[in-house]
RNA sequence: UCCCCGGUAGCUCAAUGGUAGAGCAUUCGGCUGUUAACCGAAGGGUUGCUAGUUCGAAUCUAGCCCGGGGAG
């Protein structure tokens, strides 16, 4: 899933995602909450006519906010109090509402209030935000179900809970039954990929992914690089979202089937090849990175546009791969060249 | 011809007698449920030139060079 936190897909026009094939993006309650307020969405029809994209639309509850948002938050069980980062003023972002801005905005995906702590965390801290985070999921699904309004004629949303646990394995364990026993159409997998090395984020995600059932998407939150997706995969992830392709290419860097491209380095100032000599998106199709590398250089909108537009190319294009080994029953073989090819560097 | 103002890093400018700095630019890093067209590091100086005063001058003095303005 692209990353369109404010219901925007940075950089990219709808038509842009929609060339590139991407059936669902991510937007944030916390944002939209703030600006322009989730009441104004909801009288311009719901977050899909107000962005005008009929593609589906998973958003996040704002746990992630508590996380990084932690010099203007305080959390309580009652839920976190925020000071907003546009203005400054307080709000309180409870399971319960977070719940219900997301059932006005009419998102295909809510996700429940979680408590995502940074890693390595002591145990006492992780033991207490696996509680909190159960609690918190308890009573998002009560409120969900209650205000869901199926007579309204809007499409049904789902409601995913998540499970956290830090870096313990056994309180990952935990978290998932705990969540299992609230019966959620879907999980996720939150708190990882925040400073831990990548197998540890492998060792907990499994750990979760044993648990959980197989016939329900599993979401791991937040991941990854592009040589670690299959590796997700691979544990049995169903789905992925993740900042790095859009903001990357928004700071000049590109992923490429040889390793990343910083495209403002000297080095492609007379650079006529395309972005990726093997890829075949439009950008690639048409432009060469001495082209890319000015435009960067000189601070235009459109290198934004189209590192931004490669980028999520190269990701989706990486997930049809991955299908495609799956199928042909090489999946493991694919994530060990991914990451060959990754730390050979760029051509 | 005279008077005034200025000349410091590639650019725009700080530093009023005591170790010459900043922003931008350049080069190179970083970015994992977006506070992020962002953040970090590095390179880069005979302070226009020449003399002088001083323990010590970007800073004070004199002359010259260059730019801008004014007077005639």
């Amino acid at each position: 899933m692209p990353v369109g936190t404010a219901a925007t897909v940075k950089a990219l026009r709808h038509e842009a995602l929609e060339e590139l094939g991407a059936g669902i993006i991510l937007a944030n309650t916390y944002h939209l909450y703030l600006r322009p307020g989730h009441a104004l969405i909801q009288k311009m029809g719901g977050l899909h006519r107000f962005m005008s994209w009929q593609g589906a639309v998973l958003t996040d509850s704002g746990g992630y906010q508590v996380f990084s948002l932690s010099d203007f938050r305080k959390i309580t069980d009652e839920g976190v109090k925020f000071r907003s980062h546009l203005d400054g003023s307080e709000h309180l972002l409870t399971p319960e509402k977070a719940a219900e801005v997301q059932l006005a905005l009419g998102s295909d995906i809510a996700m429940v209030l979680d408590e995502c702590i940074e890693t390595p965390a002591p145990r006492d801290k992780a033991e207490a935000a696996l509680v909190r985070t159960t609690l918190w999921a308890k009573r998002a699904k009560a409120y969900f179900q209650t205000n869901q309004n199926p007579g309204s004629g809007q499409q049904k949303q789902w409601q995913f809970g998540i499970v956290q646990g830090a870096t313990f394995a056994d309180l990952r364990r935990e978290s998932a039954r705990q969540l299992l026993e609230l019966d959620f159409p879907g999980y996720a997998v939150g708190g990882l990929a925040v400073g831990e090395p990548h197998d540890v984020t492998c060792e907990m995600a499994g750990e979760v992914t044993a648990l959980l059932p197989k016939d329900r998407p599993r979401y791991l939150m937040g991941v990854g690089r592009p040589e670690q997706l299959a590796d997700y995969v691979a544990l049995g992830i169903d789905m992925m979202d993740c900042v790095l392709p859009t903001r990357a290419a928004r700071h000049a860097c590109l992923y490429t089937s040889e390793g990343r491209v910083i495209i403002k380095n000297a080095r492609y100032a007379e650079d006529s090849r395309p972005i990726d000599p093997s890829c075949s998106c439009s950008v690639c199709k048409r432009y060469t990175r001495a082209y890319l590398r000015h435009l960067f250089l000189a601070g235009e909108i459109t290198a934004a546009m189209l590192a931004t537009h490669h980028n999520i190319h190269f990701y989706l294009d990486i997930m049809g791969q991955i299908r495609e080994a799956i199928e042909f029953g090489n999946l493991a073989k694919f994530s060990i060249d991914m990451r060959a090819r990754y730390t050979a560097g760029p051509a």
